[in-house]
DNA sequence: ATCTTGACTTGGACAAAGTCCAATGTAAGC
DNA sequence: GCTTACATTGGACTTTGTCCAAGTCAAGAT
């Protein structure tokens, strides 16, 4: 993550004690935390740190590429570390855990020019859903 | 639209005019409106039509599996009337409208079984974002 | 045709998620 | 260590959606 705020700084990003720890409460997770709760555990270390500080901090990271939204139900979006290897999500549909997948092939070749109606495409994301191991055995 | 009222009320749903408003203006469109753009369209017909109603209506078709929801931002769920042919879904990423699309093959077969964790995938959705017509001439 | 009743509708209060803004604070270059 | 442009703060506000008590009405029974 030192690599993360690393780049950071060379983009001209000025670093702060609460863009830190943002970050840092980001690094490495498996899990993809929504904002409120990125913004309760980064209390954890900075308690004065602002709710807006922290959405604004996140919008920044999914603005530079760094972080991506994910939003798999109508609920409060989660924010994805992975940025840097294109990847899919594979949602267990009875406790919502999330986890990355990586399938073969590029699914935006599957959309034909006849079904595009004139939309300029740039992305095709893919959600796979169905039961987690766990959730399986219960 | 006839043929939705009509298998409704053989399931025991009782008919109101609220009810007969929401699903004629989900009838045959090929875009999905917001619940409150449901409502706007629905006031049109019936003008002290409440937006509780329509909120409700609308979970009871999605419950019966008459109404899809959708939710592919972190903004509004929007509702697909088209439940009954399989499809994805193209959003324009500046508008949200969104429109169903038919891509060729099936997506799951492109997660091998070494990606798959041991879940028990029953279903995978695809998004493709763009921006529409409209919104790339604007 | 009218009655009865339980299901439906209403509208306003409430809640969750997120945005906006003016005042204040501070990182980083000079 | 100054300066200043940029970041943070916290509270008000917006959007989307839910909840509830009271009133209304569709549809079967009489």
């Amino acid at each position: 993550m030192s690599d993360l705020l690393e780049r950071l700084r060379e983009r001209g990003w000025r670093l702060t004690a609460q863009r830190r720890v943002v970050a840092e409460v980001l690094n490495g997770q498996h899990v993809h935390y929504t904002a409120d709760e990125v913004h309760a555990l980064a209390v954890e270390r900075l308690p004065e740190i602002a709710r807006a500080t922290v959405y604004n901090t996140l919008s920044e990271l999914v603005a530079l590429g760094e972080v991506l939204e994910v939003s798999t139900d109508g609920r409060a979006k989660r924010y994805d570390p992975n940025a840097h290897h294109s990847h899919q999500h594979l949602v267990c549909s009875r406790c919502g855990m999330i986890r990355d997948v990586h399938p073969e092939g590029d699914p935006l070749a599957a959309l034909p020019e006849s079904e595009r109606f004139g939309f300029t495409i740039s992305e095709a994301t893919v959600t796979y859903r169905g039961l987690c191991p766990h959730c399986t055995a219960a």
